[in-house]
DNA sequence: ATGATAGTTCATGATCACGGAACTATTGAA
DNA sequence: TTCAATAGTTCCGTGATCATGAACTATCAT
């Protein structure tokens, strides 16, 4: 008999508070997972939203830190982690805030973000 | 003959970086001084905008952190440090950023510091 | 079962932050 | 001009955090 894979926690909005959600995304690697979640615009596993090729332990941190923020849900689907942004929470707490931040880090390296950014926005999820 | 003190470096406006202005911000004691120099919407040296009681030496790293992140501008007026925002310059690089966190931060914490928020906004310094 | 896959957890060295103590400019007064 | 007070800065030790390799775990495919 195996144990189940423990189940992730993710904090209540209540209990996202606008300190960790900057400090999540203050890291250039977790700015760049968050982007890379915001363009594809759908949920991704954890290595494919990770930039270049970064070791296994420190993804996982980096995504620890995103899901403790509040900034990401992640879920088990068999042996990969599937992540999708709560922006749209996060959006009804802090309202502007990660919009703002997601375009200025697509103006500020290659603009390639940006077109979807607006479409995160209006996404009611 | 006593020497000059050093001024203060600031970084230029191309030098600052959308990581490192959230990283200053992700701090509860350098938002906070970030607010009260937003609400107080005028210069003021170190230790009043500061919060609490808190050691000189570590008010000093906090400032040092906002300055070199780009967010304050400190310049020497007799013994004390005056500093003050520059979110004009950090808007027109960043739009948006520091005014939504702002206003979250007023949101999150009493909104007393809210009505001044949209005047720096406007502001054209 | 076995191997492969996708992450997690642990241990460790490197880096960073806080805060006490000593130091430095500047102002104001004697 | 010397002296004390003021407002910070700098230095440094300690405790906390971070990044990463190594070992481990759950799940899927065969």
């Amino acid at each position: 008999m195996r144990a189940m894979q423990r189940p992730f926690l993710h904090p209540a909005l209540g209990d996202v508070t606008l300190e960790s959600v900057l400090y999540a995304l203050a890291d250039p690697v977790r700015l760049a997972i968050v982007c890379k979640l915001t363009s594809g615009n759908c949920p991704m596993n954890c290595s494919s939203a990770a930039p270049d090729k970064l070791p296994k332990s420190t993804q996982s941190h980096h995504y620890q830190v995103l899901r403790e923020a509040g900034l990401i849900r992640s879920e088990r689907r068999g042996t990969e982690v599937v992540n999708t942004l709560r922006c749209t929470e996060i959006n009804a707490k802090f309202p502007g805030v990660i919009p703002a931040i997601l375009t200025a880090a697509s103006l500020a390296h290659g603009a390639s973000v940006q077109p979807m950014v607006k479409d995160v926005l209006v996404r009611t999820d």
